[in-house]
DNA sequence: GTAAATGTGGGGAAAAGTGGGGTAAAATCT
DNA sequence: AGATTTTACCCCACTTTTCCCCACATTTAC
């Protein structure tokens, strides 16, 4: 399960130090994905695995399933952890995600997230103008 | 069941003394998260289970949900009691909680509440104004 | 009153984060 | 194809943060 927010920077050679909680349950390797909501996500290999399963089981006779499927494959890339813990982001990623230079770095449960400072901090005040209805929506799931 | 109400500070290295009461309940672990009303929860990691469970079962295709996740999991950490029976308290959840310095710890039930002192003043007072409606409220729950 | 438990502070070793050099591999150009 | 430039990657070095441990003051229990 991963925990916690944390901040850190991209370096001039395009790296980014994993933060240390998370690196024990990656295992030296990951995989990075174009997440939702204009950030990164890292998952365990065997998470990444059950994911692209059902995603490549979505029918190819649709679409927009299909464009889908060739955006998801085609923004993951398997990352080794380097001597220091750092990953490597490619430009397409990091275009997508907005990253220049500082990074929020989120654990969401089965998820790392990854996401540009600057973004995250516009995400946040978006999110606060909502918040009364949001709960309304919780409380039909029981939480 | 956590009861009581306990004065303690954070220090330098930004360490809370768990209220000696608590520790055997928590059994050298806890976890920590953000809570409702600009305070912070310790609930024990079974409790915490249960709900990171129900939690991670929200849908993800809705927007609402995956930032609820992420605001959940982001700001909820594994605390290890040290040797004196402190848990540190990381950046993301002091802000969130206003923590300086003071703090009051509550027992509440199933979970402990962690305090700014000058939050939970300012709590207090603002309840007081609305004391009269608040017990009708109270009435439709036969209490 | 004495002993044990609790709360608080701080030193120092270890780990984590960050930057950069040097070499090898890959891509590009002539 | 060979030469040149660019990119990737391994390794080293430095700074900052974390965490483990010890010490002492204060409170509680007997």
């Amino acid at each position: 399960m991963f925990l916690g927010t944390y901040q850190n920077k991209i370096d001039d050679k395009n790296r980014m130090a994993v933060p240390a909680k998370f690196r024990d349950q990656l295992g030296g390797k990951c995989m990075l994905t174009k997440g939702f909501d204009e950030c990164l996500y890292i998952y365990t290999m065997e998470d990444f695995e059950v994911m692209a399963a059902k995603i490549a089981a979505l029918p190819q006779s649709d679409a927009d399933f299909r464009e889908f499927i060739r955006d998801f494959f085609g923004n993951s890339e398997i990352c080794e952890l380097d001597g220091q813990g750092r990953i490597k982001i490619p430009q397409n990623l990091r275009e997508y995600a907005h990253i220049t230079k500082d990074l929020v770095t989120t654990g969401a449960m089965n998820k790392v997230e990854i996401w540009s400072a600057e973004t995250r901090a516009d995400f946040d005040l978006a999110k606060k103008m909502k918040d009364g209805k949001f709960t309304d929506k919780l409380r039909e799931f029981s939480i």
